[in-house]
DNA sequence: ACAAATCCCGAGTATTTTTATAAGATATAA
DNA sequence: TTATATCTTATAAAAATACTCGGGATTTGT
């Protein structure tokens, strides 16, 4: 039931973008850099997010990469979808194309998982890049709160 | 955000289990039967069951399998933890013994894995093999009265 | 005592997934 | 035209997964 780096990676790189929305297009290194990830490697997570839509490329020189929509438009779960595909903690109940199983109306174990699939969609839903970024504002603050009353 | 068969596999025989309360014990083979699963395989994940009390074994002919506890007092959580680990969508936020990570005080992305975690595990903590017994149960009885209509 | 049933344990292996690395082609700004 | 980027495809090491196998220990029934 882990994440894979896919995903983390992905969704640390759509942050950073996040917080340089308005500033024209971020290269591939300079994110890969600020977020301690290969270069090589999150060029082809990037590729995934650009067919997807969630990103805008810009080629050649000064180029780079932009929000494919305004960061409220972009839900966690999008980002995940596209680099670890559907949500499903078992192939029965795929988000998508649920593999078929002759015993599924039968099947106990099932509902379990199905209630498992929705909890977690609905939490990867719930929370978009302008979340994240409303959150980021929030510990920024309580940090210089913190550090002017030591 | 795949289970492993270990965790599936588990499940379904601990349910397999819960279903023969009070028959006496439950040979591994009859399980392994039943449930389409490799005997060899389900051994090698019953024995961490076992360890963990889950289970208790009792050796030799006419032996097998008796559940630890009351079906009402085995948690799934309970049974995927033994066989698939600590719930952790990332080792930052690991049920037990956290990965640490010199970022985590301001890190946005480590919240969000935080909520997947608690919302997975809600989940598998609040269902228990008796919570299983009564969906089946349920499922049988609404099976037969379909089967009288037609 | 013995055979059959069953649990117990450790080692080995094939497959798949993950996590990259690398080389070179293409596009664009300056 | 040159430097800076993205884009594409291929390769591959490392780790995890999902078994498989062989033999030993324990208990029951004959």
């Amino acid at each position: 039931m882990k994440l894979s780096t896919k995903g983390r990676y992905g969704v640390k790189a759509m942050f950073d973008l996040a917080q340089h929305v308005g500033e024209g297009p971020t290269s591939l290194k300079s994110i890969a850099e600020r977020q301690g990830i290969s270069e090589h490697y999150l060029e082809q997570l990037i590729s995934g997010l650009r067919k997807a839509g969630l990103v805008k490329s810009i080629r050649g020189a000064q180029g780079g990469y932009l929000l494919g929509r305004e960061p409220d438009k972009i839900r966690i779960g999008d980002i995940i979808r596209v680099l670890e595909g559907p949500i499903a903690p078992t192939d029965c109940v795929s988000e998508e194309a649920p593999e078929i199983c002759s015993k599924a109306e039968f099947c106990v174990t099932r509902t379990i998982w199905e209630k498992v699939r929705d909890s977690i969609a609905d939490v990867l839903d719930s929370i978009t890049l302008e979340t994240m970024l409303e959150d980021a504002k929030k510990i920024e603050s309580e940090r210089s709160l913190y550090m002017y009353y030591i």
